[in-house]
DNA sequence: CATCGCGTGCTAAAGAATTAGCAGCGTGCG
DNA sequence: CGCACGCTGCTAATTCTTTAGCACGCGATG
């Protein structure tokens, strides 16, 4: 396990951005910020984030990528976890129902049918 | 439409000890914190968070008892939505499958059938 | 080939977060 | 009573964030 280190407000912000991204520039970082600071901030977080291990960039052309170092699906489960412990009190099955009785996210028929059979699914492997 | 008043990094901490436990005196928060200052330096955030609205306190006995002042629903809600557009994309059909599937989570077959129960529901309600 | 545009890294100033200390107030108890 | 204890609010110092500026390099273009 590495050690916590955790991520300040405007550091938060832009690993949000790259995570629903995937991959982005300065410029797109830039760009999706609420409160935008100047360009030159917004690689002075690239760089300190990329230096701690948060972040890693690729060279396209003239100019650096910036992607999470972590896996999308490592992301994602770690997110989860926290979510489910924080606010559902370790329990995934008020979050299905949260999801499913939201009024901000519609769900068509289809995805209601492909979710059941997921559940179905799981249900089958003796998860 | 309210601004977002971000959080900082301590005051995140503090605020998910809070939708955690639900409600807590300034000493449980400070048990909680993974890096704990000082019991006054608590005492202080918490007064902060209550004059900006996020936190609300009730008298028992000769101390504080702060909880959220967002219900917790709401609280769920919003943290569910952030973390959908953040880490899935939008896909409420991920966020099941990963939940499903998490290697940490075990799902009896309980609650199983339970989820799938609610995801029935919801496609019979026509959301 | 000079100059301009656009990228980078680094640094230091300004501002915000974080911390702990101090003073006061009420309550219980010897 | 008067002292000790445990709570509160406030304040000021320190530390960390956040910001933007500056210097340099490279490639395109007239």
């Amino acid at each position: 396990m590495t050690k916590p280190d955790p991520l300040t407000r405007r550091e938060r912000e832009i690993m949000d951005i790259l995570h629903r991204r995937g991959r982005a520039t300065a410029h797109e970082v830039l760009e999706d910020l609420a409160d935008p600071p100047s360009y030159s901030s917004v690689r002075t977080f690239l760089r300190l984030l990329e230096e701690r291990g948060h972040v890693r960039h690729e060279q396209d052309g003239p100019r650096y990528v910036y992607a999470p170092t972590v896996a999308r699906r490592q992301a994602q489960r770690s997110a989860l976890a926290h979510l489910v412990d924080t606010f559902f009190d370790g329990s995934v099955e008020e979050v299905v129902a949260a999801l499913v009785d939201s009024p901000k996210v519609k769900l068509s028929p289809d995805e209601l049918d492909r979710i059941a059979a997921l559940v179905a699914k799981a249900k089958k492997e003796g998860r």
